[in-house]
RNA sequence: GGCGCGGUAGCUCAGGGGUAGAGCAGCGGGAUCAUAAUCCGUUGGUCGGGGGUUCAAAUCCCUCCCGCGCUACCA
């Protein structure tokens, strides 16, 4: 049976408009899951969008259309959305459709069955103007009085009829189970929030309202619809076919691993694995979150009109090069900034100059000074050993980061081969073996080509299709581009004839600059 | 307020008791296969301030200053 693993970005609200924070989550978890499939794992890719609530009801209504076409129409923005940034899911549920609802309703009978919900008042203090309930605590009193949200809109006591979830009973089941599985939330400084908010004390969650409809219905009681938690995170386990626990559930539901940004950390890491644990399932193996980015050191917002638009990004730097410098510029999990001198560095100093042009000055040389043709190497000698076996070992390295989702680290040790390779060809010179050793000239021309198949194998997950065009370009084969195909075993066949080869990662020219400018 | 994290070269950051490190930027040089890319060398830091422990502190302890995160129902 083979390894399996499960990957999810969180479901997006079909109120949003996509953004680069949608893309950056999904292009993470395409990348983890690339990763995966090329290391022989069976990999399912999942992603979705969260379509119920009171906000979507309003703004249908607002249109004057019915929710489910705005959500069929705003749906579709986030199914184009991971089109567009190359993302490899392998399903994408909408909490609209049946299998969601079926799955939602069938853990809130697991949970009710287990003793775990029941039926009280929802009390607080309730601003119509913000739609939100605010604590004692937060409010302020106004100049008559009366008591204001922080917004300074007047609040008033509301009691709702409202489920509750027994959550304050999981506060020691949650501690233990985050002590016994460290590993649960990265990176650290989250699991240490969420553990020390946990210690805390839990309070027990409302779980339904009755002053909308737009949701899942709750079973027996169609007054009530499930209220954000549980309809939305229950999207993990129903794109796996639960209630039933025997196919896709049962193989991928152990492996599973949550991408979450990290705002919504709490509902993954405190109250999904509640729920789970409460219907006597498995929380999942592993949530991340991961940080935010600003824009030239300003946070985006609607009010700045910052909000970068993925589909302008990728037409003005590139997909493969928006990918690389996202899992590339910083640590995920951190924040970041997105400006035009840090993009235009990492494209045009470490893409373009460092790994494209490797590949071009050794493919180059092939093609002019052999006719394309792929010389047979002569004895290695300890460098061309040194090199070969620094590629072949390179996976190991990157394994362990990327298990830890550590983009940044995997492509330290991918940039440290590159930077190898490049003094490599440097110290052997094969422009000078030309006239001295044309068959020594010909084993560091083979070497080089290898040096590139392994970098562009390894490079697939994070710049898919310029890694496949230089794989073409080296007349690899389709089915030969897995990891399992890094070392001799599979090394290129001297003799090939090579198709001619361009470079594949051109230089960032900024608009208004006609010279290509060093490395900015 | 409480809890936690951080303040190290111009920039981004690594290191975490024994003579300060990387990448980028800067400066100098070499090479010419290549997308004028690459390669070699190099300038640059009282490691936030103060105090303490120690033969020895960027590293441990105390304190102060500054920045950030979390402190429940907002996807």
């Amino acid at each position: 049976m083979p390894k399996t693993f499960y990957i999810t970005t969180p479901i997006y609200y079909v109120n949003d408009k996509p953004h680069i924070g949608h893309a950056y989550t999904t292009i993470a978890c395409d990348v983890l899951a690339r990763f995966k499939r090329l290391d022989g794992f069976q990999v399912k890719f999942l992603s979705g969008t969260d379509e119920h609530g009171q906000k979507v009801a309003k703004a249908a209504r607002d249109q004057g259309i019915e929710p489910i076409d705005l959500c069929d129409r705003n749906s579709k923005n986030f199914r184009d959305l991971a089109g567009v940034i190359g993302a490899s899911n392998d399903d994408f549920i909408r909490t609209t459709e049946p299998r969601h609802i079926a799955a939602c309703q069938a853990l809130w009978k697991d949970l009710e069955k287990s003793g775990h919900i029941y039926l009280a008042k929802y009390a607080g203090w309730y601003a119509v103007r913000d739609e939100a309930f605010y604590d004692e605590g937060e409010l302020t009193k106004g100049p008559s009085g009366d008591k204001l949200a922080p917004s300074g809109a007047p609040v008033e006591w509301v009691e709702e009829e409202s489920y509750f979830f027994k959550l304050s009973a999981f506060q020691e089941p949650l501690l233990k189970f985050y002590d016994a599985n460290p590993d649960f939330i990265g990176p650290k400084s989250r699991f240490n929030e969420v553990y020390s908010f946990v210690k805390g004390g839990l309070r027990d969650l409302s779980i339904s309202r009755t002053t909308f409809s737009w949701g899942v219905a709750v079973p027996g009681n169609e007054k009530h619809v499930m209220y954000v938690w549980i309809d939305a995170l229950t999207n993990y386990i129903a794109a796996l076919g639960y209630p039933d626990k025997t196919k896709d559930y049962a193989a991928y539901w152990p492996h599973a691993m949550h991408v979450v940004g990290k705002d919504i950390i709490r509902f993954h890491c405190v109250y999904w694995p509640a729920f789970l644990m409460a219907a006597n399932l498995a929380p999942p193996k592993r949530v991340f979150a991961h940080g935010w980015w600003t824009v030239e050191g300003q946070k985006m917002s609607k009010s700045l009109g910052n909000a970068i638009d993925p589909n302008a990004l990728i037409e003005k730097y590139g997909l493969d090069q928006i990918r690389y410098f996202l899992m590339r510029e910083i640590p995920f999990g951190n924040d970041g900034d997105f400006s035009e001198s840090a993009i235009s560095g990492r494209i045009n100093g470490e893409l373009a100059n460092e790994f494209g042009n490797l590949a071009q000055r050794g493919l180059g040389f092939i093609a002019k000074t052999l006719g394309s043709v792929l010389p047979a190497p002569g004895a290695y000698t300890p460098e061309d050993n040194e090199i070969l076996k620094a590629c072949a070992e390179l996976i190991v390295p990157a394994r362990v980061a990327m298990d830890a989702q550590g983009f940044d680290k995997a492509l330290d040790a991918i940039w440290a081969v590159v930077r190898a390779a490049n003094q490599y060809v440097d110290k052997q010179a094969p422009w000078a073996l030309k006239k001295t050793d044309p068959a020594r000239m010909n084993t560091v021309l083979y070497v080089m080509a290898e040096i590139v198949r392994h970098l562009a194998i390894i490079m697939q997950p994070f710049v898919p299709t310029s890694a496949n065009k230089m794989l073409d370009q080296l007349g690899v084969a389709a089915d030969a581009r897995s990891f399992a195909h890094l070392g001799r075993n599979h090394a290129l066949k001297g003799g090939t004839t090579l198709p001619a080869p361009s470079p594949v990662f051109p230089r960032y020219v900024p608009p208004g600059e006609s010279k290509p400018g060093k490395s900015t």
